[in-house]
DNA sequence: TTAATAACTTGCAAAAAGCAAGTAGTTTGT
DNA sequence: ACAAACTACTTGCTTTTTGCAAGTTATTAA
């Protein structure tokens, strides 16, 4: 077996990764704000998985916590908080797109159009750029717009 | 809100994922196989994790029946099975490298090394294809020489 | 100033994980 | 040929985690 090759890459260690997004509702939490927009509690819990508010709190308690979320007062009304992605957090959406898009190729029942599996397919980067973008635009309305 | 454009991606949709992966154990197996190059029941027991032996039947099980991984007896040893990834587990490739990626820009306890993230940050297709030929070889190797 | 709302917390039942011990099919040694 | 060893599991039981319903607290709207 070819040992000390430059192509050689022993890269195992997922601890870190898993300590945080071992479990689904952690993900799902992540996708809720990246793609949903949920930027609140309530939103989070209204939305189509149906988590427990147990384990929501719990989660969104644990993901600020190791950096990936961040709390503060809605301004507009302060019995509300606001959840946002970190940096830390925002940096997960190449992992994020490419389930997604592992999904668009093998999920029998995906509904994913031809146009964003050309985007995942062929601009990957593009798609990181977007979804991004798409997401801080998205902070910046809610932010200042009351629920 | 830009509404239309050609830009918006909306894509929620990682329940298939995360049915097949949303628990720790089925990733770590994957990864054992991608990188320990594990390939029979024992030596995903040994792994340094420390699965227990329901839980590890339960998802390779899982992983079979999902058509991530195949199962075959080894031919050169008929009390022994070799588990492999198929393309589809295979797929999973840059989702993981991804997932490594963002641990080691974020991990304080990060070992990667500069060599590796190198490799992760600029040219991440041609990593993901050495991890893929370097499993391939591996399985042709551990096939035919008895554990 | 009463009622409603949002973000939790608590208590309990159900499901899943973790551990130790056992079992079935091969195979090696004598 | 037969006993001991090995590999890949399974079973039963304990502990942990999840899921659900019902509070609780702080804030705001009527």
């Amino acid at each position: 077996m070819t040992q000390n090759t430059p192509y050689k890459l022993t890269l195992c260690p997922m601890t870190y990764v898993l300590e945080i997004l071992g479990d689904k509702w952690s993900f799902l939490v992540i996708r809720d704000m990246l793609f949903k927009g949920c930027c609140r509690y309530k939103q989070f819990i209204e939305s189509d998985e149906g988590v427990a508010t147990n384990i929501l709190a719990n989660r969104l308690k644990k993901l600020t916590e190791h950096g990936l979320v961040t709390q503060c007062k809605d301004p507009a009304n302060g019995r509300q908080k606001l959840y946002h992605l970190t940096e830390k957090g925002l940096d997960l959406i190449p992992a994020i797109l490419q389930l997604i898009k592992w999904s668009g190729h093998h999920d029998p029942r995906s509904i994913l159009s031809e146009h964003i599996m050309y985007y995942l397919d062929e601009k990957f980067d593009e798609a990181v750029d977007i979804v991004r973008n798409q997401y801080l635009n998205q902070c910046h309305i809610d932010d200042h717009s009351a629920a």
